[in-house]
DNA sequence: TCAATTCCGAGTAGTTTCCTAGGAATTGAA
DNA sequence: TTCAATTCCTAGGAAACTACTCGGAATTGA
């Protein structure tokens, strides 16, 4: 149950592209070292977020990532996904088709009732997060201080 | 994001065993049969249930484990706490005091803050349902037949 | 005594995770 | 034109984890 670097490091080299978000290109190796992020590892999960859209490129001198969409576009969920796969505690749940190999029973069904809920829950969350309420939330913290 | 066959077939045992609870041991052979489980894959499930007080096992002939407790008080989040450690989507949540490399940041905070909504919406379905719901849907997918 | 059962520890093939390594291609600036 | 900064791409690899299997000892009721 837990979500792995990947899905981790994602959000948190995106948080910090929505900080930066407006000022052009940032390069790489900046997020990671802000984020103390290995930069070759981080390298492809921005491919990886880069083939999804979610963030542009520019090569070369000046060059770096930034967000392909406001901060309040982007959902964790949408990171996530990406980077991690469906959100989904299990796997029949994501095969619209429910060809598992006890699907049918009715006890099968209570099951999947249940892992559905779960889900549902772990996607509200996670879907109702973007990175702007993020950018919001350290804000406030900042001024807390 | 996955939970394990270690947690899917726990909560599918524990809750085959509160379809037959009040009616003695119930040996895992059956269970394993019913719920299409590996054998002695489900033994070293059924020890560490055991182990954490949630079942009791008889030993010798016409034995086998039932609940240690009625259906209504074992929560699905109890075995899967079990089965597979913490329900958390981040190490850091789990040891109380906030010692991760970035703990202190602001950003951190956002960071953990993120995790804990996650954690307390997965919490809140898993130990807002019982075997003895599961059994209520069970008992009411069947009537609806 | 025997068959049915739990209990226990070891081993293992395959997958996933979290990286590292090395270099090609692109770009802006001096 | 050259050079440094950058993205892009492919490959590899150690360590951990997953989902088991195997074999046998101990216990128990008939």
């Amino acid at each position: 149950m837990r979500i792995s670097t990947r899905g981790e490091y994602g959000v948190r080299a995106m948080f910090d592209l929505s900080l930066h978000y407006g000022k052009g290109p940032i390069p790489l190796k900046s997020i990671a070292e802000r984020q103390v992020i290995s930069e070759h590892y981080l390298e492809q999960l921005m491919a990886a977020l880069r083939k999804a859209g979610l963030v542009v490129s520019k090569r070369g001198a000046h060059g770096g990532y930034e967000l392909a969409y406001a901060p309040a576009e982007i959902r964790i969920g949408d990171i996530i996904r990406v980077l991690e796969g469906p959100i989904t505690p299990m796997e029949c749940l994501d095969n619209g088709d429910g060809d598992g190999p006890y699907c049918g029973h009715s006890e099968q069904c209570v099951m999947r009732n249940l892992w559905k809920r779960l889900q549902d829950s772990m996607e509200e969350v996670l879907d109702n997060t973007t990175l702007e309420s993020l950018r919001q939330d350290a804000l406030r913290l900042k001024g807390d201080e």
